[in-house]
DNA sequence: CCTCTATGGCGAA
DNA sequence: TCGCCCTAGAGGC
């Protein structure tokens, strides 16, 4: 689930559901209660992504930091007539209860799993986020920050788009398929890539991360890859979109046919496509 | 029941 | 580089 573009919507759809209303805070599992005791009934005033990060603003510039991790989930359910009692571990619960009777209902939010689930002020949200590189969702965001690192690096471009210092918001998803996309090899050195190829990749990452953003999902794959002008079977993948490698190891590429291949990168699995994505330049064929 | 995996990231060594 | 944290779902026995 937590790639930039999932917590961008979730900023998106929690700021539209609760912004505006004092909003019952609670931590059923118990591990943020006396956090959520600070801030419970007061009036949630909006919420923001950078990367990653969520971030959840109450009156008195009073500031929910939530990173989900690999496992977290932030579950928005709304227009309810009961709200059910939490199940599993719900670290923390927004409620808004509608105090008309006109049907609308309550809204809450569960969130699970989260790394991170802390109470923090502006101060401590301003270095987090001046922490991150660029992040292509955002509209003020300056890719040449970028690619000043990754012009000078040696490091593998495969492990610089997950560097969330170097760039904000890209995981192991858009990771693979970008590379794909752009037909590089992740093994390739950042300092050798030229200008107009990051910026291709990067323009390619605003597209994708707001179409991921737009549908809740990661698709990678191209109109003319696509199950449908393919003639092949959609992916099964619990919530997953179309993708080109990310975990199609051993499956043949949606191009040309060649076995995907897997190797693990800095700890994460990596995919890609041999052919495709060639380790070395190769020459024109005549 | 158990084990494994996962779209992250941290700190210890 | 490794172990560890967080949780849930899938699959094996």
């Amino acid at each position: 689930m937590p790639e930039g573009h999932t917590l961008r919507r979730l900023a998106a759809a929690l700021a539209a559901v609760f912004a505006g209303s004092h909003v019952t805070v609670s931590s059923p599992q118990g591990r943020f209660a006396a956090d959520a005791a600070v801030i419970d009934a007061t009036l949630l005033v909006g919420a923001d992504s950078a990367g990653k990060h969520l971030f959840v603003e109450f009156e008195h510039e009073r500031i929910v930091h939530v990173h989900l991790g690999l496992i977290g989930r932030f579950d928005i359910v709304t227009g309810v007539e009961e709200v059910p009692a939490p199940i599993g571990q719900v670290r923390l619960r927004l409620l808004a209860s509608s105090s008309t009777g006109s049907g609308a209902g309550s809204s809450y939010a569960d969130l699970r799993g989260a790394r991170q689930c802390e109470l923090i002020g502006t101060a401590r949200r301003d270095e987090i986020v001046g922490r991150l590189g660029p992040d292509p969702l955002r509209a003020d965001a300056d890719p040449a920050r970028a690619w000043a690192r990754i012009s000078r690096s040696p490091r593998p471009i495969g492990d610089l788009l997950m560097d969330q210092q170097i760039l904000a918001g890209v995981g192991n998803v858009y990771r693979a398929e970008v590379l794909f996309r752009h037909r590089m090899h992740p093994l390739r050195a950042g300092r050798t890539l030229r200008r107009g190829q990051f910026e291709a990749m990067w323009h390619d990452l605003v597209g994708l991360l707001g179409e991921g953003v737009r549908n809740g999902r990661i698709d990678t794959v191209r109109p003319e890859h696509t199950p449908e002008a393919m003639g092949r079977a959609p992916r099964t993948d619990r919530g997953g979109g179309e993708v080109y490698v990310y975990r199609r190891t051993g499956q043949p590429c949606l191009v040309c046919g060649s076995r995907v291949r897997t190797d693990v990168l800095v700890g994460r699995n990596l995919f890609w496509c041999p052919r495709c994505q060639p380790a070395f330049r190769t020459r024109a064929l005549h």
